[in-house]
DNA sequence: GTGATTTGCGAAACCGCTTTCGCTTCCGAG
DNA sequence: CTCGGAAGCGAAAGCGGTTTCGCAAATCAC
C-alpha cells in the first residue's frame, strides 16, 4: 500500500510506447492499433495503474462530479434521491459531491460558487416535495440543472417530481373501491402546494363518482398531533364517516390512533389511507406496512434524476413520476 | 455569465505582480509584503477571481475532499451524519463526495479505487446503527478513515456511534422517575448489538433498583408489526404490566396500538417508550412529538465526525454519543 | 508504378495552480 | 564601511494527464 503509485509514464514505459499513445489507448480516442491498444491496456492491468482523478479532470476541465444542493435539514426524499442517484453515477465513475446548503438563504451562493470552482458537470437540486416553488438557480450554472422533489418558476427548467394530482386520485379510486362513500380529507397546510393538489386530484375522483366530501376538507400541519385533532372533530361532527384519506402517514398515524379510541375498528368502521410510505426506505429490508398508503415514488424519481443528467440535452419542463398504492391493513 | 472565466494570471497581471506573488499572495504561504498582499487581493476580489479548484487540488495533490461510504439502502441516520458533516465541511472549502456502496459487498472494492483515484483527503464509513461490525477499510486507504454509526473489528479505528448501554439505561430510569414498576422490554434481533446493548444497559438499572423485568425480554424485528404482535402476547401473560420499554420507535408504534385496543390506556394504565426520534430529522421544523422516545444523538455523531476529520490526529478508539430523552404524551 | 489518403504513433503544448530555488535589496551588527 | 542574514519577489519546474499536430509508413485508387 505504501508502494509508489502508478502513472501513466509508467504504463507508457512499461509498454514501450510513448505517454500520449498510452492515453490514446486506454481512452479509446483516436486512431491506435487493435494490438498497441490490447498490450497497452494489459500492462496497466498488470501494473495495476488507475487514473489519477484529478489530474484527468484538470486536463479535460469537466470534474466527472454532479453538485448537490440540498436544504439542510430537508426530508428523508434527499437521502433516496442521492443514494439512487449515486448509485446510478457511480457506475459510470460519475460521483455525487454534495453541498448543503440553505436554499433560498443568501449563503446558496457561497455554494454556488464553490461548486463552479470545482467544474462541476450538472447540478441536482432537491427540494422539499411540498410548499413553495424553489428559486431557480438554472441561470447562475452553466452546466445542466435538474431540479428533483421541487419545481420552480421558470417553466423551462428540468424537474422530477411526484404527481401530486395522481396521488389524490388513487387514495380516493382506492377507498371507493374498498365501497366507502362517506369520505372525508385531512391534510396540511392550506398553502402547500402538494395538499393542495392532493386534495384536487381527491376531489376529482370524488367528483366523478357523483359525491363529495363527507366534510370539508381540513387543513393544517404536517404531523401526528394534527391529525389525531382533525379526526376528534371530523368524529364529532360526522359520526358515520367510513373513510378518511389523509395527506400524509403522520397524519395518519394521528388518526387512527383517535379513530380507534373512540371505540370504532380500522378498517371496519372507518378506512385509512396516507401518504408518503418512508418507513419503506428507512430500512434495508421491505417492511411490512401496517397502515394503507400512497408510495409517491422517491427512487424512481432518484434515477430518473440520474438518467436526465446524463442525456446529452434533457427536455424541459416538468416530469411527473407516477405513484402507486401500497395496501396494507387499515382499508 | 458566458464571459471569460477569471485565472491567477489574470488577476497576476492586473496587479502587475507575477503568477507566483500572486498565489502566494492568496494563499497567505511565504514572505510577501502586507502591501503586496492586500494589492493582489483587492484585484482578485475586483476581477471576481476564483481558484479553479480542479487545478489547485492537482497541483497540491489533495482534493479538499472527504469520500463517503455507505449503504445504499441504509437508514435515515446516513442523511443526518452525511447533513451535518456536509454543513460543518462546507465552511471549509471541503466537499462531500459520496460513494454509495454495499459494503461488504465485493464491490466496495471498486468504490475505495475510485476515492483513491480522486485522492481525497478522508473517509467516513456509515453503518446502520445497529447489527453486527463493519469490516475494517482503514487498511485500504492512506488517508484518515472514521466510522460512523457502526464499529469494526479492529480497535484501533476512529469510531463514534450512538451509546446504547445509555440508552437502555435512561429509558429505564425515564420509567422508574415515573413510578413505572412493572416494566418490560419489547425489541429486535437478539443478535443485534444494539438491541442487546439496550437490553443490557436497561437491565442494569432495572437490577440497581431491586427489579427485573416483569416478563422476559421478547427478541424480535425492528419493525411496527413485531410491536404489535409482542405487546398482545405480553398483555395475555402479564396483565398488570405498567411500562413498555420498546426497542424503536416503530416497535412502540405497534405496542401501543395494541395497549390501547385492549382498553387499556396510555400512559395512565401503561407507559410507553421508544427509541430513535427520527421523525424530529425529517421536517425542517421541529414537530411536536406523540411517542416518549431516546433521541440517540444522530446531529451530534454528525459533528463529530466532521471535527474528528479536520483534527490531524484523531484518538483511535470507539466515541460514544450521548444519548438524550424526549418526553412527550406516552409516559 | 505513381500520387493521394489513411493509419499509427510520438513530440510537445497545455490545463491553472503550487512550490522550490535563486536573485536582489534592505537592514542591523560589528 | 563591510558583511551576514533576512525579506520580498520572480523564473521555472512540476503535478499527471489530454490533445493537437506533424511525420513516416502503409494502403488505396487509377
Amino acid at each position: 500500500m505504501a508502494d509508489q503509485v502508478i502513472t501513466l509514464s509508467d504504463v507508457a514505459a512499461a509498454a514501450g510506447v510513448s505517454l500520449s499513445t498510452a492515453s490514446k489507448a486506454l481512452n479509446g480516442t483516436d486512431r491506435i492499433s487493435q494490438a498497441t491498444r490490447e498490450h497497452v491496456r494489459t500492462t496497466a492491468d498488470r501494473l495495476g495503474f488507475r487514473h489519477n482523478a484529478l489530474a484527468r479532470s484538470f486536463a479535460r476541465g469537466r470534474s466527472q462530479t454532479i453538485g448537490v444542493l440540498t436544504h439542510r435539514a430537508s426530508n428523508p426524499f434527499t437521502r433516496v434521491v442521492l443514494a439512487t442517484a449515486a448509485t446510478e453515477l457511480g457506475a459510470k465513475e460519475q460521483a455525487i459531491l454534495l453541498y448543503d446548503a440553505r436554499i433560498g438563504d443568501r449563503d446558496v451562493t457561497e455554494s454556488i460558487l464553490q461548486l463552479r470552482a470545482r467544474r462541476i458537470d450538472g447540478v441536482i437540486v432537491i427540494g422539499t416535495g411540498t410548499s413553495f416553488p424553489s428559486p431557480s438557480l438554472t441561470s447562475r450554472f452553466d452546466v445542466p440543472v435538474i431540479y428533483a422533489f421541487t419545481f420552480t418558476e421558470d417553466p423551462d427548467d428540468v424537474t422530477i417530481t411526484a404527481d401530486d394530482d395522481e396521488i389524490g386520485r388513487l387514495a380516493v379510486r382506492h377507498l371507493l373501491s374498498k365501497g366507502r362513500r362517506k369520505i372525508a380529507h385531512i391534510t396540511a397546510e392550506p398553502h402547500d402546494n402538494a395538499a393542495q393538489r392532493r386534495a384536487a386530484g381527491a376531489q376529482e375522483v370524488l367528483a366523478d363518482a357523483g359525491l363529495e366530501w363527507v366534510s370539508p376538507v381540513r387543513f393544517g400541519r404536517w404531523r401526528e398531533g394534527w391529525g389525531a385533532e382533525a379526526a376528534a372533530e371530523l368524529l364529532a361532527e360526522v359520526p358515520d364517516v367510513d373513510a378518511i384519506f389523509c395527506g400524509s402517514d403522520a397524519i395518519a398515524r394521528g388518526a387512527e390512533r383517535v379513530v380507534r379510541a373512540s371505540g370504532r375498528e380500522v378498517p371496519g368502521d372507518v378506512a385509512l389511507i396516507g401518504v408518503d410510505n418512508w418507513e419503506q426506505l428507512m430500512h434495508d429490508q421491505r417492511v411490512s406496512r401496517h397502515l394503507t398508503t400512497i408510495d409517491v415514488g422517491l427512487e424512481e424519481i432518484g434515477r430518473q434524476v440520474a438518467a436526465h443528467l446524463l442525456e446529452p440535452d434533457p427536455q424541459p419542463g416538468i416530469r411527473y413520476v407516477t405513484p402507486q398504492v401500497v395496501t396494507a391493513e387499515t382499508t
